[in-house]
DNA sequence: TTAGAGATGATC
DNA sequence: ATCATCTCTAAG
């Protein structure tokens, strides 16, 4: 499972705005039941069945945009949502998207509020953020992932949820959520 | 501090 | 009908 090897990588914006990721999930059609593969390809969920290194995103409950990253070979159709950021820098951009109360905490800690601090939307679906072209970027500063990761139960689905895809930097208070209970 | 409900639209 | 959510509001 590569998902948790994002885990302090960084996401940055062309403008300058910044974070690192302390919270993810991984999402796995063939046999995860949350996913939104597990049906088979459709014009929505396309992307995820391509190349590993691009954008998924999607519109939630008809408010929210969610960010997921292809991080399977082709074919396969999985990705990993981008549940949290510490944010680094740009936080003044990232409030002027977010509203200018809100508190750095609060910034990008779940994944409708991480989208719409970096702007991320629907139009970003299929960026490539290896590329060093692309408005939104993938880096790594050489913070390696946390060691003895334990994998922790998914939030908000209603399906496989003893699949424990979870994973999140431990005792970070960027991250969504508490640790949870581990599924039995 | 926690709990509950409503908003809102794409998808199948 | 079902959601990979957030925010507000009200109560404790």
């Amino acid at each position: 499972m590569v998902a948790p090897r994002l885990l302090n990588k960084i996401v940055a914006t062309a403008d300058g705005r910044a974070g690192r990721i302390v919270e993810v999930e991984a999402y796995e059609g063939a046999r995860d039941e949350a996913a939104h593969t597990f049906r088979g390809k459709t014009a929505r969920n396309a992307v995820m069945f391509g190349a590993p290194g691009h954008l998924y995103v999607y519109f939630s409950y008809g408010v929210h945009w969610c960010g997921n990253v292809v991080c399977a070979p082709e074919g396969v159709g999985s990705a990993v949502l981008l549940r949290a950021l510490e944010p680094i820098a740009g936080l003044e951009a990232m409030r002027m998207a977010r509203g200018l109360r809100i508190v750095d905490r609060d910034l990008c800690r779940g994944p409708g509020r991480l989208a719409q601090a970096l702007g991320m939307t629907g139009a970003d679906t299929g960026m490539d953020v290896v590329a060093a072209s692309s408005r939104i970027q993938f880096l790594d500063d050489g913070t390696p992932p946390p060691k003895a990761l334990r994998g922790l139960p998914r939030i908000g689905i209603s399906r496989s949820m003893a699949l424990p895809w979870r994973w999140i930097v431990p005792d970070n208070r960027f991250v969504s959520r508490g640790p949870g209970k581990v599924a039995e």
